[in-house]
DNA sequence: GCGACAG
DNA sequence: ATCTTGTCGC
């Protein structure tokens, strides 16, 4: 038998969706982490015209959060974004970036969904899968599903990402900081959504994205200023 | 057929 | 995600 986990990334349409319907049965949505001490946070920004992407990796101590590690990747793009396809867009990168640590992280953060998508593997579960390692979905905005009941304004209070169809609880809507949009926390791999909610909220540092991804949101930014800036030069 | 649609 | 200045608010 074939292992799911070792597809190609060159891949159409029609093939990534298949891909994602069998990775998904590998998804392990229970777990509990036991003191973690390595938690990397993932990125991506587009450059050239859309023609290349900047991964970025950020490792950072748990519970401390200081940074030990500053990574980044720039290679040209090989798929279009298309919605529910994330991950075949952006996870080539970020998999050669968290491959080149000499050690794999306790878990990872990635910017964007994980288990709160149409065939249950958004790019937080797939990496979580192909690498064998916990991670957790942070994302902004909602890709499927929706709000049961809006979460109090206050930091920490929470809701449910609801599947219309089955009811099925998807991801936790949190507020990260008092007052702000919440943001989408969901399953990756290797650990259940209550533990998913207490690592985003443990990785706060007064903002309404968790450091990882912060972090990492900044850097591939940098990076893509710094590669522009030399390009000109 | 008509919307919705991570980054 | 990216294209883009100033501006409203804590």
């Amino acid at each position: 038998m074939n292992d799911p986990r070792r597809h190609t990334w060159d891949v159409n349409i029609a093939e990534a969706m298949e891909i994602q319907r069998a990775l998904a049965g590998l998804v392990q949505r229970s777990g509990r982490l036991e003191n973690p001490r390595f938690v990397a946070g993932c990125d991506a920004a587009f450059t050239d015209g859309g023609a290349c992407i900047v991964g970025a990796l950020v490792l950072l101590s748990f519970p401390e959060l200081e940074v030990l590690e500053r990574r980044t990747l720039k290679e040209d793009v090989r798929m279009p974004y298309v919605p529910g396809l994330l991950s075949f867009r952006e996870a080539p990168t970020l998999e050669r970036l968290l491959l080149s640590l000499p050690q794999k992280p306790d878990f990872i953060m990635f910017d964007g969904h994980g288990y709160s998508h149409p065939r249950r593997l958004g790019l937080a579960c797939h990496l979580g899968v192909r690498l064998g390692i916990p991670s957790v979905g942070v994302a902004k905005s909602i890709l499927t599903g929706r709000i049961e009941n809006e979460a109090g304004m206050v930091r920490g209070s929470r809701s449910w990402l609801i599947d219309a169809r089955s009811g099925e609880r998807l991801a936790a809507v949190l507020r990260t900081r008092d007052g702000v949009r919440p943001l989408y926390v969901s399953v990756g791999h290797m650990l259940d959504i209550e533990e998913a909610v207490r690592l985003v909220l443990e990785c706060g540092r007064g903002r309404r994205l968790p450091e990882p991804t912060r972090l990492a949101d900044a850097l591939a930014a940098e990076a893509k200023r710094a590669d522009l800036r030399a390009a000109n030069d």
